[in-house]
DNA sequence: CACGATTAGATCGTATACGATATAACTCGA
DNA sequence: TCGAGTTATATCGTATACGATCTAATCGTG
């Protein structure tokens, strides 16, 4: 999509969709993390599911999807390597044997710990604005998700 | 990779992480241009191939794939896909064998001339910030590329 | 001009995303 | 309480991403 114009014509380029330049500043950041998280044996994706694991242990899978936006689908197999790869476990809740509980183990806690993105923050060029682009994206985000979910129209 | 943070022990919520705000925003984007795209039978990825491509008729592959911040490993699939849906031709350079030149179909540029996601704009919910985001975001995704190349470190 | 080095695309294997569907566990009302 | 409906997770098929490697075409240098 690109940027607003008052024109009837507007310019159609790539570098004028904001889609384009959240879409392609994922792939940096993939690739930026790359080197760093080939160090520890993980993927973004991994990685990404950790932090949110970290926010609160034994979520479930469902409760996972939700911060990170995603569903069983997608994160299973991902958990299932996580678990694989030792830093959680994935267990039945007993009281619901429907749900899985998933929790960091202690190689997961210090993993965590080691803060692995902190050397991609000067590396953003943002200074200052960083935390402002920050949220400014988030609310980008879920304004998208709020203003297009599935069949509904704005009222 | 977190907000910066002048405490030692800084906020390790997901919230907070700027890589994740993007990663969730490419997400929401993915998911607000389905429903449009379906209508065409284009996916997220093609669509913005056809749009690089749009920018100029007759590109090689790699050209393509600068512009996208892509490699032939993953655009010569779409490129294909695009070409047997219709909308693009692949032919050989005739004076230069290795290269493959793209080029829109009438179908392809009649695609184009719709603005598909014309109506996003609004749902991003972000009104005149939208500029600013579109170029702090690309500033973002340059700034990475180039500050994270692989195996180099800055001066 | 021959031949090793380089280049452009393509192919393959692995890891996401995601719609559609399957499966097992739970819920709830007749 | 029993069976229909619902819920949580998993599985499957398709489409990206991307490192590693392959192949064919071109280039460069002796």
């Amino acid at each position: 999509m690109s940027r607003p114009a008052k024109s009837a014509k507007p310019d159609r380029k790539l570098s004028n969709f904001l889609c384009f330049a959240i879409y392609s500043a994922n792939l940096a950041f993939g690739r930026a993390y790359k080197p760093i998280l080939d160090t520890v044996g993980l993927t973004y994706t991994q990685y990404i599911a950790l932090v949110a694991l970290a926010e609160e242990d034994g979520q479930t899978v469902s409760a996972l999807g939700e911060k990170l936006f995603l569903e069983s689908n997608t994160l299973t197999p991902i958990l299932k390597k996580l678990e694989q790869t030792g830093y959680i476990r994935r267990e039945r809740d007993p009281a619901d044997e429907r749900q899985v509980r998933v929790s960091l183990t202690p190689a997961g806690r210090k993993l965590l710990d080691k803060d692995l993105g902190e050397s991609l923050i000067e590396a953003t060029g943002l200074g200052e604005d960083f935390p402002v682009v920050q949220k400014s994206v988030s609310r980008l985000r879920d304004n998208l998700l709020r203003n297009t979910k599935p069949g509904e129209k704005k009222p």
